[in-house]
DNA sequence: AACGCGGGGGT
DNA sequence: ACCCCAGCGTT
């Protein structure tokens, strides 16, 4: 059904406009509004880079991970040159590691089926792995100014409070984005970026400054008693805890058991090492082989979905019967894939 | 349409 | 101790 927006007028798109002109914040991959009306326009490949590794990521954590790919790999022919394991492990303690391979896929379909060069429309863009409604959008409007509404959730919330919208945002997905699309000015991509930066600084999840924002005169949500009471949440459901064990392994040499995990599900094709299943309810230690095992501590780790606590065990073994994997010098654990979880854990086995 | 998928910065 | 972040692919 289509629910009517309490407030039908298009956003002053001028006046956001003219706020960023003057408040852009200065990215990396980002062309600065003065140089971007000079005709300047960014490079594809690193506005796409940029736009994976924003995915349900911050610009704070980014940064640093940003500055490493594009010094690595300069172009998409670096990037779709390299062996994915490279990649996963530089992509290490970011997330969502799917992001990773399909960053790969797509930096290869790229050079092998359009000579290195990326689409230039958002239907175009969004047929590419990794690449789905609002990245296409994005690297479209931002690249080549299409005249395209770009939705992300920082724009959920600045529209949920424009519109003092009464029910959570899922429910009123396309109305919004209706209306951010009537909203589209000729530059694009300047107002994409604007709306994304105001959203990041004058109406943030948890503080608002209306006084400073250009949508003021037309917002409903200032006009209430609390703007940040918008976006409406849908009822939290509570986090599953579930609990496992952890075995770090070191040989007579000190190097220390590692393998890589199954290449679908969590963690996919990253480096872990071996523990037992994790299950909701605890259960007693069952290690992989016998050993003189010393219990070093315990792990917390929070996932999206649920909680995880792991036991740390640690024992010198011999290095038989333990399957796929390999051993490493405890010196070379900072290059492996290791997402932030197995971090911890060998942390507090006293490695790192 | 709903769900699985990380980790960290901000409050 | 929360909340939420420049979402996507699968089912």
């Amino acid at each position: 059904m289509t629910l009517h927006l309490a407030n039908p007028h298009p956003l002053d798109a001028p006046a956001v406009l003219a706020w960023y002109d003057r408040h852009a914040r200065d990215l990396p991959w980002r062309i600065p509004p003065a140089e971007r009306r000079a005709g300047i326009r960014p490079d594809p490949y690193r506005v796409w880079l940029s736009e994976v590794m924003l995915q349900q990521t911050t610009v704070a954590a980014v940064k640093a991970y940003f500055t490493r790919f594009t010094n690595l790999w300069p172009s998409v022919h670096d990037l779709a040159a390299a062996p994915l394991d490279a990649v996963l492990r530089e992509w290490a303690g970011l997330g969502y590691y799917a992001r990773a391979r399909n960053l790969h896929a797509c930096a290869q379909v790229v050079v092998r089926d359009h000579g290195g060069v990326f689409p230039a429309t958002s239907a175009a863009l969004r047929t590419l792995p990794g690449i789905g409604a609002y990245t296409s959008a994005a690297i479209a409007a931002i690249c080549f100014d299409e005249p395209v509404a770009v939705l992300d959730g920082n724009l959920d919330r600045v529209l949920a409070r424009y519109h003092a919208l009464p029910v959570p945002v899922r429910e009123a997905k396309e109305d919004l984005r209706a209306t951010l699309q009537a909203s589209v000015p000729a530059r694009a991509g300047d107002f994409a970026q604007a709306m994304m930066d105001l959203g990041a600084t004058i109406c943030a999840p948890r503080k608002v400054a209306c006084l400073l924002c250009p949508l003021q005169p037309g917002c409903r949500g200032t006009r209430t008693a609390d703007p940040v009471a918008f976006p409406v949440k849908p009822a939290k459901t509570d986090k599953p805890t579930r609990h496992g064990h952890a075995y770090v392994m070191r040989d007579a040499d000190g190097d220390v058991f590692l393998r890589s995990r199954p290449g679908k599900g969590l963690l996919a094709g990253m480096t872990e090492v071996p523990t037992t299943e994790w299950s909701s309810t605890a259960h007693e230690t069952i290690p992989p082989v016998s050993a003189a095992w010393r219990l070093a501590g315990q792990v917390v780790h929070v996932f999206t979905h649920f909680r995880l606590e792991l036991d740390v065990w640690t024992a010198t073994v011999s290095p038989e019967g333990l399957g796929d994997g390999w051993w490493a010098d405890p010196g070379t654990l900072r290059s492996e894939a290791l997402p932030t979880l197995f971090r911890k854990v060998l942390a507090t086995a006293g490695l790192q």
